[in-house]
This record gives C-alpha cells, sequence and structure tokens, in this order.
DNA sequence: TAGATTGTTAATCGATTAACAATC
DNA sequence: TAGATTGTTAATCGATTAACAATC
C-alpha cells in the first residue's frame, strides 16, 4: 500500500547515530532537539540531518525542534528495531564470541538465541551461557524456529557453505564478518561487516598524513 | 611533490575486496585478470571495478587484463599495507579480544603490540600472549614507541578520555569500535568501525521484505 | 584478422548542500 | 515582534555508468 520509500544507505547508516544522541538526551530529560543540535555532533550538517529525519515521518515544530521521544521511536520502527528478531550464530571463534558478549543487541532488535560450529571440541561447550551446538543441527532448527537472521563468523573457505545452508533453511538475511565474496540467490538480504574495509578507510589516510601529502 | 588524488572513500572501501579476490587468484597460479573477472564477484560492473584500479597507477593491457601480482602490490602500497604498523588497543572487552585474535591483520599493515584496560582485574592477565597493561601506562609508552595507530575498544562512557589520552600521546590515527561521537582535533584521523551501522541497514532491509514491501 | 579488454572522455544518476518561504 | 528552525524546492557536487576509440 504505502510506497516503498526508497531509502539511501547512507542514511540508513546515520541514523543509528542520530539514535545513540537521542538516547543521551532523552537520558538527560531533554524532550526536544534541533537539527542544529544532532549535527553539532557530526562532521556534516544540519541541513543533512533534517533530510535524514524526514524518513522517519516525524514532523518537527519550528523554533521548537523535534520531539526526542517520537524521534527515538519512529528510528526504531524504520530501521525494524522495535520488534527484537531471533537470530543464529554460526561460528564461534573471536568475532563470535565478541558478537555473543554484546549485550545491547537486544536494543537494536537482534537477540543471538543459538551458537553453532563445526569443530567437536567446541560443541558443547559454553559462551556466555550458551551452549555451542553441531553445525549440522542448525539447518533444521532454524526452519522450526522460524529464524530470519544467520550470522557468519565463520573463515573465509567455510562462509559460503554456511550461507548455503542458511538460506536452504530459508534464513532470510546474512550479516557476514567473513572475508569472502559470497553468492546469493535473489531476494536474500546480505550485509557485510568487514573490518578490513574500514581498516583500509584509516590506513590509507595515515598514509598520507605520515607522507606529508597535506590536504586544503 | 605528486598530486593528493582525492580518492572517494567508496572506492577506498572496494580495494581490500579485490585485494581478496587477488590473493586468490594468486594462490591459484593466475597471472592476468579482467575487470569483467573480478566484477563478477560483486554486485557492480567492470567499468566500476576499471575505474578503482585506476588509482593503483597499474595499466593493464588489452585482451589480457591486468597482472596479478602487480595489483596486489599496487593496492597493498596504495592503502600502506606495505609497511605494518604498530598499534596500541584500548579496551580488553570482548571486542578488544577479538581483534588480538585476528590473525590476519598483519597482512593489512597492522600491528598490535600492547593491550590496555582500565580494570584492575584485567591488567596483568594475558590475552594472546598479550599482558593486558594499566591504562594510565599507556601514554608514555605510545610517545616512546612513537605509536600512530591507536584502536579504542571500551564502552561509550570512557572513550572519549581514551581518545583524549592517545591524541596527547601523539597517536595520529584512531580507530573506533566505541558507540560514541568523538571529538578529534584537527588534523588526526577518525575511523569509525561500527557494527550497529551495518546492522542498521540489515535490519531496515529485512523489515521491507518481511512486510512485503517488494521493489522491482 | 577479429574480438575482448583497456583507457578516457562524456552522460547520467543520486546524494548533499543551498535557498527561502512558512511557522512557532 | 523578531528570530530560530522547519519543510520543501532548486542547485551543486561527486560518483557511477555509458560510450567508444585504441590496442593487443
Amino acid at each position: 500500500m504505502t510506497a516503498p520509500t526508497p531509502v539511501s544507505r547512507a542514511t540508513l547508516k546515520r541514523l543509528p547515530l542520530y539514535l545513540h544522541v537521542l538516547e543521551g538526551l532523552e537520558r538527560q530529560g531533554q524532550d526536544h532537539v534541533s537539527c542544529t543540535f544532532i549535527a553539532g555532533k557530526f562532521d556534516f550538517g544540519a541541513i543533512q540531518v533534517r533530510k535524514d529525519l524526514e524518513v522517519t515521518g516525524v514532523r518537527g515544530t519550528a523554533r521548537l525542534g523535534f520531539k526526542v521521544t517520537d524521534l527515538i521511536r519512529a528510528i526504531k520502527v524504520f530501521l525494524g528495531w522495535h520488534n527484537v528478531q531471533d537470530a543464529f550464530l554460526v561460528g564461534a571463534g573471536n568475532m563470535g564470541k565478541a558478537l555473543l558478549g554484546y549485550k545491547d543487541f537486544e536494543s537494536y532488535g537482534l537477540n543471538i538465541v543459538a551458537v553453532f560450529d563445526a569443530d567437536p571440541r567446541k560443541v558443547g561447550t559454553k559462551i556466555f551461557n550458551k551452549e555451542v551446538m553441531p553445525v549440522a543441527k542448525m539447518p533444521a532448527l532454524a526452519k522450526r524456529m522460524h529464524i530470519n537472521i544467520g550470522i557468519v563468523t565463520v573463515s573465509a573457505e567455510s562462509a559460503q557453505s554456511v550461507v548455503d545452508a542458511m538460506v536452504a533453511a530459508g534464513i532470510r538475511a546474512i550479516w557476514n564478518f567473513a572475508p569472502a565474496s559470497l553468492e546469493i540467490p535473489e531476494g536474500i538480504i546480505l550485509e557485510n561487516a568487514r573490518l578490513t574495509q574500514s581498516l583500509a578507510v584509516l590506513s590509507n589516510k595515515l598514509t598520507h598524513v605520515l607522507n606529508g601529502d597535506i590536504k586544503e
């Protein structure tokens, strides 16, 4: 019914930043906020913030700005974070453990309900009170529990087979931490969280600074 | 002397993806590769790849494509990954541990040489053979060792003070994993690696799929 | 030679930024 | 009222994509 409203990836990535600022303001009891104030926390301008907030559908009032609680709610709804989704994680290595230990995910709409690993030595151990299960059991369980989100923290070599199994088991969205370029069928959502991409930007900038390539 | 060559962040983030594909080809003994082939691994086209590779300065040959080893070398140089940089990590929590356990960083130009934490219970323990030191000792050590890169894996609350100490100690580039918007002086490089941004994109897309908002 | 692929310039597309009237 | 801030339309900017001659 409602138009699909194509929102840019850039906007989508800024919304959690705003959310963080807004939650801080809410804790302080602030009830309204202007785009100018939010923009002050970042290296882009108030117009950008206003444009981004437009997608939430919340209307501000001139002079006063936007109502903090309304914005928080609207951003969460927009991102799909108001309803927590159950997720499976495959790969009980360091990154997998880090994600399992991250308490805040629930407020970002994510609840990791089970952990799987191919290594029999890891199976049966507990990570943050979650028992590691054999990866072979993942598909059947994912189907039965109607899991929509799969988190991939295995090695680059195993990633494709894990993803294939997830897709076959009805998982619709894959959050991939493996440094591999994965093939997925049409309609499945793949989001890569690659640290090396972020590191590349850092390294390249640092190189320029160290080389004295000053940009004015 | 050489022009600063402003390269887009988007290009910078695609280069590690190419590098990964290229290293795979190198292992297979392939000596040339075309943009078409590389693009086949991703959801963008050959023209994009060719444009990106332009920044490395490597020239291809018509019909044959680019020499794999040349490209690998040139991308590494371009990103500053040919020389390994020593880095300090502050925050021995889950994410800190995950980064310390990540063996491949050296081939991405990063060598984490020391770990710090404010928690006295963590100080003195070992993580992957590295002893956790009190954060108070970080500045003097960073100065003495001329550390350029600081990795921040502390909580949002402590992040700003850690960053301030890093900057005061002469650290030039900060890789931040804390969900906080940090203030840094002019000339310091800040790269945020925020998982929540990536998760936001995933959650939003999944919401659309589950709601049946089909885009054609 | 024929044809795939590069290198480079131009066209398109989309996102950011600017402008400004409306409003509280 | 005056002035800060929103909402919205238009202008700018930059990145992606297309086009095509050159080349191996």
